[in-house]
DNA sequence: GCCAACGTTGGC
DNA sequence: GCCAACGTTGGC
């Protein structure tokens, strides 16, 4: 099982909207970026877990934990010309842009804020992607050394 | 292939 | 709202 960490603008769609989702489950769409795509169509696995961050908001942190319930499909929101992420590049015979769905597992019991977070940069999260400078990938692994170190954090 | 211009991300 | 970082685009 490998680790995650997904960003979401909780204006655009928070851990609250996830919780009110049908089966709290959600398809991960709108990624434009290919690392991100990468990801998410050749590495994620049913099963693996990520952490929800909430990004570009007041308080940026981990808000709760995901789990990966379907493996890379093509993103059909670059299909439609009314979707703010449509992609004319993209059709369905030869797609560009992926996502998984995920379901809410957990909301944390804190959020376990960026500032925190970065309060370990130095030591136990050292090598944290979120954590390097200028980092904007919205998708990212999470080593399982550093996912244990946050969670204890809560 | 280079690189300047441009758009987006996201913390503050 | 500001702005640094950085990915993408497009002229050459």
């Amino acid at each position: 099982m490998s680790f995650w960490l997904l960003k979401s603008e909780p204006a655009v769609f928070g851990i609250k909207a996830l919780a009110a989702a049908a089966r709290r489950t959600t398809c991960w769409d709108g990624v434009r970026n290919y690392q991100a795509r990468n990801f998410m169509r050749d590495e994620m696995r049913v099963g693996d877990r990520a952490f929800f961050y909430h990004s570009n908001c007041a308080e940026p942190g981990i808000v709760g934990i995901v789990k990966i319930v379907r493996e890379g499909y093509p993103d059909h929101t670059a299909f439609d010309p009314g979707d703010a992420h449509y992609d004319p590049q993209s059709d369905r015979a030869r797609p560009i842009w992926y996502m998984v769905d995920v379901a809410l597992e957990r909301k944390l019991d804190r959020a376990i804020t960026l500032s925190e977070l970065k309060a370990h940069a130095a030591g136990a999260l050292d090598g944290l992607l979120l954590l390097r400078r200028g980092n904007r990938l919205s998708v990212l692994p999470v080593s399982e050394r550093h996912w244990r170190f946050i969670l204890a954090l809560e």
